[in-house]
DNA sequence: CGGCAAGATTGGTCAGACCATGGCCATGGA
DNA sequence: TCCATGGCCATGGTCTGACCAATCTTGCCG
């Protein structure tokens, strides 16, 4: 009686055990990780691979679809299916969504950008080459073209920080600062356009993206992080600066 | 300005195709992110929702497996799906597989935590009150208690950090930090028991942890980020020392 | 030899049928 | 009246076979 114990409270993880898709699931990830799929490798055509696992299209279909979006499948009409090493694509999904549901104020979504940045500018220091930094010196190029016009100032601005992100050449740092960037995208726009105002704070902006990329090409990392913080420590006090005395004129 | 919670519209990375199975998947997503589907929320039956959105079951059934593989969406044969956020723990599976493929996955993740925390522990320096303090605190004793113990030890570590990170009062940062510490479980333990070895370097890490709370009882935002940076660093050097000098004489 | 078109291969989707599991309700027994 | 069990219905899991769409390969022509 008691011999036969609850099975149903036994939850295992959904591929074990499990037959239909969670075991073609965990035939791939085994095979994957024994060695014997290695990114790159072609899978078998789906009628065919099916048929040798004993399974119905669909059910393959379903498995394969499951591998994809965790990255480790890449699947093509016409073509097949890839075997792919991970990226951390999935990641920047599960911090949207992580976030999404736990979002803090948008002073937060701000501050954990500036420590994806800061520490994204100290690792640039040591790592960036010569490729990387003209991408970031190309950015400013583009920040110091636009600093009359929110919009296109706006996008140029988030151009040099992916730029930065990006020369550290951390993925991880990369797809959480891609998120970080989505969420703030609009409230970014409104603080660009509260912020422009006088032709000395936009200098005062030029400015001090040019002192970033100073601090990053002098490949000091605990300067550069300084230089960055004082950079966003500067548009805060900029744009407080502005709605304290400049009354808002335009409707923006 | 940021006073209000910006009504902030995130745009999924399009889904591959848009059509079908992408297009499922993709609204889904929307409907998440938009706030029209929360966790816990129940979707229609898989008959009814896939003549709602006007493909085939077996079309809804990939895209609900994509999502499920993703933690966004769980199943159940004879219940139905629900809407979950979601867990970090499914990361962990992915990562054994990026870690399969890149030793260094590690410390790109590792990076990213570094940033986190010195970010909150600049936060807490300014916004900890003493209930948030007392906590630290508490964690710290944990650690002092635990140093001989390579497991009680990693769990007391991992309670010090996730209460600094608490401290700051950031839901962002919380909510990051709780992702990257379930990342980082993949290799966390193996981690510290190489690090644990001798009684210097036990005593070592016991300062380094004291150092930290000290900094942040000091309230100084940029010491304390130098302080804990410095104890990262500490870690590295030590777990270095060891591996170099002492022969691994533990199966562990 | 190179380019283009046609055919073959392979993935994307649909419809309909059947099997398996979970939940709820009703009935019977203590 | 309460609890346990069984039956039924709802819902997910899988299969078969057909057709559509995209990619690749091969052959032919200039």
């Amino acid at each position: 009686m008691a011999m036969e114990a609850d099975p149903v409270l036994i939850r295992p993880k959904p591929e074990q055990g499990a037959q239909g898709v969670g075991r073609v699931i965990a035939y791939v990830k085994e095979a994957m990780l024994a060695g014997r799929l290695q990114p790159g490798d072609r899978l078998l055509p789906e009628r065919d691979l099916a048929a040798t696992l004993g399974v119905s299209r669909p059910v393959l279909r379903e498995a394969l679809r499951g591998l994809a979006q965790l990255g480790l499948v890449e699947t093509r009409q016409g073509s097949g299916s890839v075997i792919r090493r991970p990226s951390p694509e999935m990641l920047r999904d599960v911090f949207t969504f992580t976030l999404a549901a736990d979002r803090g104020a948008v002073e937060d979504v701000m501050e954990a950008r500036i420590a994806i940045e800061c520490q994204a500018i100290r690792l640039a220091c040591t790592r960036a080459g010569p490729a990387e930094l003209a991408r970031v010196r190309a950015a400013l190029d583009g920040i110091l073209a636009t600093v009359e016009d929110a919009e296109a100032g706006g996008r140029a601005d988030a151009a040099f920080h992916a730029a930065l992100v990006a020369a550290s050449g951390s993925q991880t740092l990369m797809a959480m600062h891609d998120t970080l960037s989505e969420l703030l995208l609009v409230s970014h726009v409104a603080r660009r356009r509260e912020t422009l105002g006088t032709k000395r704070i936009r200098d005062s902006l030029a400015e001090a993206h040019r002192d970033v990329f100073a601090a990053l090409m002098a490949r000091e990392p605990d300067r550069a992080d300084a230089t960055l913080r004082a950079h966003f420590r500067i548009g805060d006090e900029l744009r407080r600066e502005r709605l304290a005395e400049v009354p808002r004129t335009t409707a923006g």
